[in-house]
RNA sequence: GGUCCGUUCGUCUAGGGGUUAGGACACGUCCCUUUCACGGAUGAAACACGGGUUCGAUUCCCGUACGGACUACCA
């Protein structure tokens, strides 16, 4: 019996979506819509105290900028709305008392300072603390109070939680879809809270509520909950629910592209590229750099992201998403961490920008020049550049006259044969009344032939008179863009100040 | 410390009992070219270690080492 397959991404709204969370999304999203499947955005923010205004418009405008659409949840809606867990308080409520009542969870009233000192006097003798089956009977919770105590504190106002009674002595198996079998003795869990004492649920619980009733197949997540993913099992158990249990696959986690551990904030700072799919400001008016703003296409994004943890097993690069849609199955996720290289990530945006049309990328980001002209000069930069923008910076350069020049080349090329020769080119141009590449360029080996100097003597010097530099694109094309007034104005400005 | 997960070139990875261990990024060299870039060619570069199992292990098993995640009334 197979039912649709129905998946969920479901951030947290604490801030700027991490790239790791954006690769989640984009696993999610592909295995939905490879099997005809449906993805839903669910917000979990169950913690109010980490809640950060603006994170959720920067999930939807990240998952949408990439092409992740969600079928089902925040921002669309569907039938198991809310999908905001902060608004589904009641229904987490529901469930914790029924576990409640069915003795296999309990309310528990010690005081956070409480378990502190707990958790000291443990270490001291060189253990950890559990709430766990061992030590329950010595702590104050509805296990150890008599019922009308309970009650009486809870009446009386009291803060509590609600906690779930792990089995003291039990053997979880649970089936990773990337990792196979993994098996964990449920006395190494301990008896997580499932009921804050603000009467918010805590991830645990509301993540399987949600993941149960809203029809969930697939759990895909990153590898840092592998370590819970047991006493998800659990829940689902002492709900009532394992028969229809979601599957699971824990995602590798993406690591600093040097030394070790997973990739952070921090890391973007240090190597200087973002690690945030858009620029996010912060309350404080900070900002962190985004991959739109710092001029990453999105296609290079997601082929990028997906091949980080994931292959074809073919030798084809470059993945569309739909051809990733194709490709993609969890079978071929990889099991260990992959270092986040960002010189993939550029060398995928070059090859994205050159497939982009010189029209396209002119009316994007030269819109302020000719379109004629600008179409000229991104056809003259698209394969030099690894970003858009630089299209516009270097164009910008090329329309402005130098006001230096590179001195190593003046150096060692501003000899008698270039004067002459760049001289007489100047004075041939003058006379040239189709200024285009081709004709500029018979213009100067005409010039170059009568004076008996090899084109090789001058070119290098004649490139720096006209742009200031000792490298660049197409000479002549760059002479035609620039149009012949400029150029001669340049020329003779050279001849005169070098 | 405890629990869990992992380990093929510098990086992302393919492969899988017998292979010249393949590809991509980055790097070197050469070619193309008016230079740079693009492109093409080519080179250097890896199975963590130790035991098994086996005729044969990089591949299977067990250890060790190393790395990571988790260990909150955070997700």
């Amino acid at each position: 019996m197979s039912q649709p397959t129905r998946v969920r991404f479901a951030p947290s709204p604490t801030g700027a979506l991490h790239i790791g969370g954006v690769r989640t999304a984009l696993y999610n999203y592909l295995l939905a819509k490879k099997l005809g499947g449906t993805m839903l955005l669910r917000i979990e923010d169950t913690d109010q105290t980490r809640f950060v205004e603006g994170a959720e418009n920067y999930i939807i405008e990240a998952l949408n900028w990439l092409g992740i659409t969600i079928d089902e949840g925040i921002g669309v809606g569907g039938p198991h709305a809310p999908y905001r867990q902060s608004e589904r308080k009641d229904i987490y409520k529901k469930y914790a008392q029924q576990l409640i009542d069915e003795d296999k969870a309990y309310y528990a009233f010690d005081t956070s300072e409480e378990l502190d000192a707990m958790r000291q006097a443990f270490e001291a003798q060189g253990s950890a603390f559990q709430y766990s089956a061992a030590t329950r009977t010595r702590l104050k919770n509805s296990l150890t109070l008599s019922a009308e105590e309970t009650k009486a504190k809870i009446e009386a106002g009291e803060p509590y939680v609600i906690r779930l009674k792990v089995p003291a002595k039990e053997e979880i198996r649970l089936k990773d879809l990337i990792r196979d079998w993994v098996h964990v003795h449920s006395s190494t869990i301990d008896d997580k809270v499932l009921m804050k004492s603000d009467g918010m649920p805590t991830y645990h619980l509301a993540n399987v509520v949600d993941d149960h009733l809203m029809e969930i197949t697939h759990v895909i997540r990153g590898e840092e909950w592998l370590p819970s993913a047991p006493l998800h099992v659990l829940l689902y158990r002492a709900l009532g629910w394992e028969s229809t249990m979601p599957q699971f696959a824990h995602l590798p986690l993406l690591l600093k592209p040097e030394g070790n551990g997973k990739l952070s904030k921090r890391d973007a700072d240090l190597g200087g590229f973002p690690v945030f799919p858009l620029e996010w400001k912060n309350p404080d008016g900070s900002t962190a750099k985004g991959f739109r703003e710092e001029g990453y296409l999105k296609e290079a994004v997601t082929n990028f992201l997906a091949f980080l943890g994931w292959n074809p097993g073919t030798e084809q690069e470059m993945f569309s998403m739909q051809e990733l849609v194709d490709a993609f199955t969890l079978e071929r996720i990889n099991k260990a961490g992959a270092k986040f290289d960002i010189n993939k990530a550029k060398w995928f945006n070059q090859q994205y920008l050159k497939l982009r049309s010189d029209e396209e990328l002119a009316r994007e980001y030269l819109s302020d020049i000719d379109v004629e002209k600008a179409v000229k000069i991104v056809h003259l930069f698209k394969e030099r550049v690894t970003f858009p923008q630089e299209i516009a910076s270097e164009a910008k350069a090329l329309l402005q006259a130098p006001s230096s020049y590179d001195e190593a080349v003046v150096a060692s090329k501003w000899n008698d044969d270039a004067k002459r020769g760049i001289a007489a080119f100047k004075e041939a141009l003058v006379g040239l009344d189709n200024f285009v590449a081709d004709e500029i360029k018979h213009t100067l080996s005409a010039e170059l032939e009568k004076l008996s100097i090899k084109m090789g003597k001058v070119m290098q010097m004649l490139r720096v008179t006209i742009t200031g530099l000792g490298a660049g694109p197409d000479l002549m094309l760059s002479m035609e863009i620039m149009g012949k007034e400029e150029v001669i104005a340049r020329l003779e400005k050279a001849l005169t100040t070098l």
